[in-house]
DNA sequence: ATGAAAGCGCTAACAC
DNA sequence: GTGTTAGCGCTTTCAT
């Protein structure tokens, strides 16, 4: 491990002061134009590399944005994350990611760590801001976060604490997949996977029941089976379903890692997705035209939730006062795994 | 956003020298009994962070771990980058990771950027590093990096750059795969997906080229496609292969991603996997086990490669000098993607 | 156009 | 056990 080259290196062997060199490193100030190329090959010749770190400690800013998510497993975040890192890295920003997995005391624990680390900016999903009923200390700490580092809030929300927010409509996506499904024809339907507690679940619930309700159609308690976001969970859930005398024709699923674990089971169970069970998924994962049958699902367009978040995060961080909440139109894909019920049409 | 309260405040409060907070910030040395408490009262009372940009500056470390991957959108990364976290968390690093998207320029943007903000340790993947010859001034661009920075490599790696690394034995997972469809009597094998300037795609059809040859089979030119490693890349890879008038029985695909989508479209095509076309993938992503086929594959061990690479490169923060090389055996995992040829037994 | 010097917030000798 | 002080490497007035 080599010493690094400093501007004081740079400057004695240029036989100029460190303010020069770093003018010249910031273009902050006219420099000569001989003195610049002097100082411009001394700095090649060193390959120097100014100290991030001293910048960020004078100027009071480094650069960094904080990302805090569930899972990064999930495919859904990476997707998020790329479009957060595509937009970022427009602006020179750089950034450190955490994955929570769920536990509120690592969200605590990041959340200070961005504070000492002094990030820029924090993006912030999942977990806490996803429960249904928020507890106020968390809420509390999470507003008086926000009061000192800029943060934005995706697809989540905290009650009372004034957050800026970037979220999909959750409820219109849910609305857009059920009247899908009854315009396939379905009058029976269920409704799979998430949490009660979390309010990602409870949006999503509610604007099941509200839909099928405005449809005439009887919502069924035993058919909106709970138990988690991940494949397994799916596969759980599907078969909780099937063990019941009287089955639906169609589920939503709160996510597309659920629906293709609720499809894989519905299949080793001897059920033709989607000739006998309609399954529409949340999200549209890479990876969702690419199984079979293909899923048909509710895109919340990962990517451009992620570009747009680092957005309104650059004009918090601006000292501009963005809107409170930057809503995001969910789109329904269509593909193969939900068709009339009974396998009648397509 | 509000002034952040800084050693002197609470120095000043307590009424004692910047030294003594600082001690009992860290407990570098004995503080009394009383003055800890009132100091740390005071601390408590303003919420105070110490500042880790100043921290860094003096201390010539940052506690941060740059990760340098091609594409966290691609599941295989992400279980990779959750066992670096896992395994780094423990050490109290924090991560900056960057997306390559294979763009040659980006990784020496990216390399260079965590030289600027100092970061203890590099661990990098994908892109250059698996050129399968690599370009001198690359090379040497990466080994000189590699000296000021601890530095090591996953799954990749630079012809006499002299880098410690830490890589699954892509060959032997090769191997197994191959023997598995072999033992389950194939004769007419096939490798999709890849690209064949990478080393990682180099080394898997060399290995599977050795094994077809002494187990006396013949390895048709025609049936080795390469093309990419996306799902996409995956599902053109199978419509060439099908556009030939002779079939082989079974293919190895270069990951999961692309042997999801071969298998999607030999579906398509009216083919049976694995009664009439055995897929075997590579990685082992967490989807493989929830499609349908369930996707036989050779797991990498995504999780442990980045625990392992943590520990290495921790070694080498340490100041140690870490072993070059430390392999990670690969398995295989049967599921229902092959079967005997012709659907004969199972 | 260039230099001198004062910070940024913290740690670590070194003294007492 | 505690205080003084000199950095860490850079930016930024303020002079000149």
């Amino acid at each position: 491990m080599k010493q690094q080259v400093t501007v004081y290196d740079i400057a004695e062997e240029a036989q100029v002061s460190v303010a020069t060199v770093s003018r010249v490193l910031n273009g902050s100030a006219p420099v000569s134009r001989t003195t610049r190329a002097k100082i411009e090959a001394i700095m090649h010749k060193h390959q120097f590399q100014p100290n991030a770190v001293a910048r960020s400690l004078t100027k009071k800013e480094t650069g960094i944005i904080g990302v805090i998510l569930p899972d990064i497993t999930n495919p859904f975040f990476p997707e998020v994350f790329s479009g957060i890192e595509q937009e970022g890295l427009a602006s020179g920003h750089t950034f450190f990611l955490c994955n929570t997995l769920g536990d509120y005391g690592k969200e605590s624990h990041f959340l200070n760590l961005m504070r000492e680390k002094r990030v820029d900016g924090i993006l912030f999903m999942g977990g806490r801001v996803n429960l249904r009923v928020c507890d106020p200390a968390l809420a509390r700490e999470l507003a008086e976060h926000a009061r000192s580092i800029p943060l934005v809030l995706l697809n989540g929300d905290v009650k009372d604490a004034g957050l800026t927010r970037v979220a999909t409509d959750e409820a219109s996506g849910t609305t857009l997949a059920v009247r899908h499904l009854i315009g396939l024809g379905h009058t029976r339907i269920g409704f799979l996977g998430g949490a009660r507690h979390m309010s990602t679940t409870a949006v999503k619930v509610r604007a099941f029941r509200r839909t099928m309700k405005e449809a005439g159609l009887a919502v069924r308690d035993a058919w909106t089976i709970p138990g988690g976001f991940s494949a397994d969970a799916g596969r759980e859930q599907m078969n909780r379903l099937l063990s019941l005398r009287d089955l639906p024709t169609a589920v939503c699923c709160v996510n597309d890692f659920t629906a293709i674990g609720a499809i894989k089971t519905a299949a080793e169970q001897g059920l033709n997705v989607p000739a006998d069970m309609s399954v529409v998924g949340f999200d549209d994962i890479l990876l969702a035209r690419h199984v079979i049958p293909e899923l048909t699902t509710v895109s919340q367009q990962a990517g451009e939730l992620g570009r747009t978040a680092v957005r309104v995060l650059r004009e918090l961080m601006g000292g501009a006062a963005a809107r409170k909440l930057t809503p995001l139109e969910p789109r329904l894909i269509v593909r193969q795994s939900t068709a009339a019920p009974g396998g009648q049409g397509d």
